[in-house]
DNA sequence: AGCAGGTTTAGCG
DNA sequence: CGCTAAACCTGCT
C-alpha cells in the first residue's frame, strides 16, 4: 500500500495542517503548530478542497475516507456528526440520543478517537453548557467554529 | 474487572 | 449562580 502526506497553512488556525493519505485515500488528519522546516505539499485533490475551507469557503467534503478499523459504535457516531451541516452545532447529548439512547460520554470518546478532524466536523460538537473538549486543542475548535459562523451569517 | 474520557444532571450552599 | 457528586456508555489494559 501507499502512503503519501500532504501539508498546508491554515492561516485561520494559524497552524498547519498535516494530511495522510492511505491508498490515496483519506487515512488521518492532524494540527500542528507553527514550526519550522514545514514546507506546504500539495499532491491530492482532496488537499486542495481542504485549503479552500480553511479559506472561509463552504465546500462539503464527500471524498472516501477509510474508518473501518473503528469500532462499530465509533463509526455509528462518526457518520451522526457528519449530517451536522456547515455553521450548525450540535450537543453530545443530542447527538447520542440521535444514534439510539446512548450515553454521551460515549459521544465525546467516539469523537475523540476521530482520526479526521473537519472532514468529521467533530468540532461542531460542543457540550450542553459551553464549548466542550477537543483532542486536538479547544483553541482549534473555537476557531473552527468562529470561522463557519462568520461564513454562514455572510450566506 | 477496573479506569478514564471532548458529558450530563441533580443536589447544596 | 457556581461547585461537587453520581450516573451513563464505550474502549483499553
Amino acid at each position: 500500500m501507499t502512503n503519501s502526506n500532504d501539508i498546508i497553512f491554515a492561516q485561520a488556525l494559524d497552524c498547519y495542517v498535516e494530511i495522510e493519505y492511505t491508498n490515496k485515500k483519506l487515512s488521518s488528519i492532524r494540527f500542528v503548530k507553527s514550526g519550522e522546516g514545514l514546507k506546504e505539499r500539495k499532491t491530492q485533490d482532496f488537499t486542495f478542497e481542504l485549503e479552500r475551507y480553511f479559506q472561509g469557503e463552504k465546500i462539503g467534503f464527500s471524498c472516501g475516507f477509510d474508518i473501518s478499523h473503528l469500532s462499530q459504535f465509533t463509526q455509528k457516531v462518526l457518520v451522526e456528526t457528519g449530517k451536522i451541516g456547515y455553521g450548525k452545532t450540535s450537543t453530545y447529548s443530542q447527538l447520542a440520543k440521535n444514534i439510539g439512547g446512548l450515553g454521551a460520554r460515549a459521544v465525546g470518546g467516539a469523537l475523540a478517537r476521530n482520526p479526521i478532524p473537519i472532514v468529521i466536523p467533530c468540532h461542531r460538537v460542543v457540550a450542553k453548557n459551553g464549548i466542550g473538549g477537543y483532542s486536538a486543542g479547544v483553541g482549534i475548535k473555537t476557531r473552527l467554529l468562529e470561522l463557519e459562523k462568520s461564513k454562514a451569517n455572510n450566506l
